[in-house]
RNA sequence: GCCGGGAUGGCGGAAUUGGUAGACGCGCCGGACUCAAAAUCCGGUGCUGGAGACAGUGUGAGGGUUCGAGUCCCUCUCCCGGCACCA
């Protein structure tokens, strides 16, 4: 090209050598303080916020890409204008520092500071627009003091309080376990069949909060709509009733009380089954030892739902009976392995006719099952005197069929039942004497009538969520700021104590908390009384920690206090992005704390009067203080592919991926992978979540030192759109590593057409430009401003992996531009020019350090972050001729490039001359022509 | 078990509201360069039949709505996330 290489000769690197360009521009940043956000601004604010960190000991694949998601967003929107706020801290209490330090010999804290130390470290490797000075660390005293505060504040006005609750029990290791370390019943380390054990726990009254949870998912649209399903779903409101079953035992009378939401079915209640822990159960095992036996059998397992509720459904009769509150019929109690205390009343009624886990405890236990419920007028009886009263023949029927003993004439079978189950809407009870024939809800209205009259139940609206226990009888984790004091009860440690420090240098034994065992942590005075007084040696759910963090960003070193004004400026969080396996329990938690801060007065004044004195004062309240995150981006799983080998016993050797080559056929199908050090075969096994357990993690840093961070974030947001799984895979990093060399190689060939434009300060309009062009480079500048067009709505709806296959798309453009010869050679320069200008600022959000440095290097500007975003030239979109496509009977057959602005008219008549549509048509009339502007014509034949 | 989600070439994925299925990338095949290989560049690539033009077929399975369905509706299968002490 000959379009004067005078003075601007540009001296660049020739080759793309990633470790050199980041390690520039990160320091560049750096110097620049680039990332810090300002606490007022005259932009917009945008609080960008990524699921922190539990600092395991290095990153993985799965907070790259959260990350990676995030700072594509936060740059982003510094290029847009906005004052954006992205910080970064860790989730620094946990259970697996007890575990490291019970493997290393190491205490947790150290083993969390330096874990803290070397992730920072990777971290910052990434390139992330940080702003660091803002990092908190939940297990620091200057971050749980304020969790501690809160929680005095909480338990002072009775939102959180105490009672008993069943906990996992190693019965060998004297312990209480996690969920996770449950394994198949039996304690992880001790291999002991674990039991239940109820012990006294503090629980916030999350239910208080039930109904505004609940309401106010509404309000969040920006969080997707399967989020808020499953937390619909979780806090579980219903609307039912809660009745009473009077007994009489030992000379007195008493009720037993159980809530149900199909209060229709009350006639078909044959018995009634209560939990092992069950008062009445207590009482009828006395002097019984069969019973007493089947009690102690039901306390043998965990307490985690999922295990409850696929085990074996067991029972057993107590030989009490208690009235049916409208018939006063006798029902027998059973005791059920499957109900459990503490959950509702710890008693159901049970109706086997008309709900699955009943029939089926009634058909293992013989006991009978009565239909109340048809579908509308045709309920399958004929006559509708007979039903299934009898007792049903029990185990021994495949089918499920059982024929009752009442004479009744259609036999019970599972097809006839599951007609009779949740036929909610267009049942009508039978067989229930007054009530026949009425539908569900007057049914329910109607035996909830009568039920009141005889003192013996009403409607009520019940919610599945529980209130959620706090206490974990761990070491690593914020000390529960109480003081147990003989004389005055549960004190809350006073402010002026404030923190309660959780000792880091202890012993861990993986038997019981260290604290439990510590007096100088334990023993204390009471800060009422002065007596001597024994220190809470719980500490606080991890979760609790996470759930307020958010709020510590925006006010970073702030001693006064758990925020200050800062935190109205910066909350809500505009945009959350964090994996979907928290889309209940952290994001409802969070939520619920933000509730509480807010009625804590913590987001200013308006807070709490607002919500004392109505409507009007609403929209004088910050926007912050109903919902913590505005916009919300779940995001996928990282898998990878597993390899493994049958070793002794049938074990499972896994094998990392990178140690495999697979061998593929002619066309690449896969069929077989071998072990390169041995050359050997190995199983090829399914492609799953990275993990240790399966070895099939993929270390970024591996990456990162042999790509570059841009190649690995490149990489990781065009594999996949953010919230679907995303599948690692070799071959695909480096062809991101290829794009990324391209895009460096087509700036190095052109740096003197692009530096001279620069140089000079020309500034040739678009307009001028377009004009300039011929139609073929008109075509592939449209091309260019097609893909940027596309790019920017993917930006707009959080789908990254189209943003970077427009960036291939425009340097294919650029590329293309580049071979097309004209004598206009100026004007050549200037549209190459503009487009890779287009080009490094759309990809800088993705691969920052590249375009920083060729931004720089080219002479475009010093830094692209404070670039402009770029926008499309609508001019350049314009296209005089279009393609339609041709259908017949919704059938493609052809393609028709016609004028703009055709009419209807003429296109039918352009597509029924169609050679193909003509032949088709052979002679006949279309029955019909459609014509979808811009689209397509399709002849019904 | 319950709640939520997913399934598109050999692979990852694209297709904004129902309108050309397979963009972009990987892999594979062919070619250029090279003594050769690697790298790079160019071309091809859903499947079946055909030399070819072309025809048929095709979005987990089965049904339905529509001029037209990957997209909407019903039934089913498999996979994934959560289930309150993993984070």
């Amino acid at each position: 090209m000959s379009t004067g290489r005078t003075n601007a000769e540009i001296k660049m690197q020739q080759d793309y050598k990633p470790k050199n360009i980041e390690v520039v521009a990160q320091q560049y940043w750096k110097e620049k303080l680039a990332f810090r956000a300002e606490d007022q601004s005259e932009k917009p604010k945008y609080y960008c916020l990524s699921m922190f960190p539990y600092p395991s000991g290095k990153l993985h694949m799965g907070h790259v890409r959260n990350y990676t998601i995030g700072d594509v967003l936060s740059r982003y929107h510094r290029m847009k204008g906005f004052n954006v706020m992205q910080p970064m801290g860790w989730d620094a209490f946990g259970l697996p520092a007890e575990n490291a330090a019970l493997a290393n010999n190491v205490p947790p804290a150290a083993w969390t500071y330096s874990n803290i130390d070397v992730m920072r470290t990777q971290l910052q490797s990434l390139g992330l627009g940080v702003d660091w000075s803002r990092e908190v660390t939940t297990c620091k005293p200057d971050y749980y003091r304020w969790e501690q505060w809160l929680f005095t504040r909480l338990f002072q006005e009775g939102l959180i309080y105490k009672k008993t609750s069943s906990v996992n029990w190693d019965p060998v290791d004297h312990t209480v376990l996690a969920n996770e370390q449950v394994i198949d019943g039996r304690g992880w380390r001790s291999g002991a069949l674990v039991e239940k054990r109820d012990i006294p726990m503090y629980f916030m009254r999350i239910t208080q909060y039930a109904e505004e949870l609940l309401a106010d998912l509404d309000q969040l649209e920006g969080w997707p709509e399967q989020v808020k399903t499953m937390q619909r779903n979780w806090i579980g409101k219903s609307y039912g009733v809660r009745f009473a079953f009077p007994y009489q035992l030992d000379g007195k009378q008493d009720k037993l009380w159980v809530y149900t939401t199909r209060a229709d079915t009350i006639m078909g209640v044959t018995f009634v089954a209560v939990a092992a822990e069950h008062p009445l159960a207590t009482r009828a095992a006395q002097g019984n030892p069969a019973l007493t036996a089947f009690i102690e059998e039901c306390k043998h397992g965990g307490v985690a739902e999922a295990d409850i509720a696929t085990m074996e459904k067991k029972g057993m009769d107590t030989g009490l009976k208690v009235a049916h509150p409208l018939t006063g019929e006798q029902v027998p109690v059973w005791i059920g392995n499957y109900v459990l205390m503490g959950y509702g009343e710890g008693a159901v009624m049970a109706v086997p006719a008309h709900d699955e886990r009943d029939f089926g405890f009634a058909k293992k236990y013989g006991l009978p099952i009565k239909q109340v419920i048809a579908k509308g007028r045709d309920n399958g009886f004929g006559d509708g005197s007979g039903y299934g009263d009898g007792t049903a023949s029990g185990a021994g029927s495949e089918d499920g069929s059982g024929t009752g003993s009442g004479g009744i004439d259609t036999p019970f079978t599972i097809v006839r039942w599951q007609e009779w189950y949740g036929s909610k809407v267009v049942g009508v009870c039978i067989n229930s004497g007054k009530y026949d024939g009425l539908g569900y809800t007057s049914a329910v209205d109607s035996i909830a009538a009568d039920l009141a009259v005889k003192g013996l139940g009403e409607k009520k609206v019940q919610f599945r969520l529980r209130d959620w226990g706090i206490s974990r009888q761990r070491y690593w984790g914020c000390p529960i700021p109480i003081i147990h004091c003989p004389h005055c009860g549960d004190v809350p440690v006073p402010d002026e104590q404030l923190p309660v420090v959780l000792p880091e240098n202890v012993t861990i034994t993986g038997a019981g908390s260290p604290l439990a065992k510590m007096p100088a942590f334990y023993e204390t005075i009471c800060p009422q009384c002065g007596g001597t007084a024994k220190r809470e040696t719980d500490t606080m759910d991890t979760f609790v920690e996470s759930s307020w963090y958010y709020a510590r960003y925006t006010s970073p070193g702030c001693a006064t206090g758990l925020v200050d004004e800062r935190a109205q400026y910066w909350l809500p969080v505009d945009q959350y992005v964090g994996g979907i396996e928290h889309a209940i329990l952290h994001l409802l938690y969070a939520r619920f704390f933000n509730k509480l801060m807010r009625d804590e007065g913590l987001f200013g004044e308006t807070a709490l009067t607002s919500v004392l004195q109505g409507k009007e004062e609403r929209t004088l309240r910050p926007k912050s203080v109903d919902e913590p995150f505005t916009n919300l981006l779940t995001q996928g799983m990282v898998i990878a592919p597993t390899f493994f080998r049958e070793g002794a016993a049938g074990k499972k050797l896994w094998i990392n991926p990178a140690e495999v080559d697979i061998e593929t056929d002619s066309r690449g199908r896969p069929i077989g992978a071998k072990l390169r050090s041995d050359g050997q075969p190995v199983v090829i096994g399914g492609t799953e979540k990275m993990s240790k357990s399966k070895n099939n993690g993929v270390d970024p840093q591996v990456i990162i030192d042999q790509y570059g961070a841009d190649t690995a974030r490149f990489f990781i947001i065009f594999a996949a759109p953010p919230e679907q799984t995303l599948e690692w895979s070799d071959a695909g990093v480096e062809g991101a590593f290829r794009f990324l060399r391209r895009v460096w190689n087509f700036a190095y060939s052109n740096k003197n057409e692009i530096g001279v434009y620069r140089s000079r300060g020309k500034q040739e309009s678009d307009e001028y430009c377009l004009k300039g062009l011929n139609n073929e480079q008109r075509d592939v500048y449209r091309e260019m401003h097609v893909a940027l067009k596309q790019a920017n709505f993917d930006l707009q709806r959080l789908q990254f992996n189209t943003v970077a296959s427009a960036c291939m798309k425009i340097l294919k453009a650029l590329e293309q531009q580049m071979v097309i010869v004209t004598s206009d050679m100026n004007t050549k320069a200037v549209a190459i020019t503009n487009g890779f200008s287009i080009l490094l600022r759309l990809l800088s959000p993705i691969a920052p350090h590249i375009t920083q440095t060729l931004w720089q290097e080219l002479g475009y500007g010093d830094d692209i972050l404070s670039a402009p975003w770029p926008e499309v030239e609508e001019a350049a979109l314009v296209q005089d001729e279009i393609d339609l496509i041709i259908q017949v009977n919704g059938k493609l057959r052809g393609k028709l490039r016609v004028a703009k602005d055709a009419d209807h008219a003429m296109l039918e008549q352009l597509a029924l001359a169609y050679p193909s549509v003509e032949k088709l048509l052979a002679g006949q009339a279309a029955k019909k022509i459609i014509v979808v502007p811009g689209r397509l014509i399709n002849v019904v034949i």
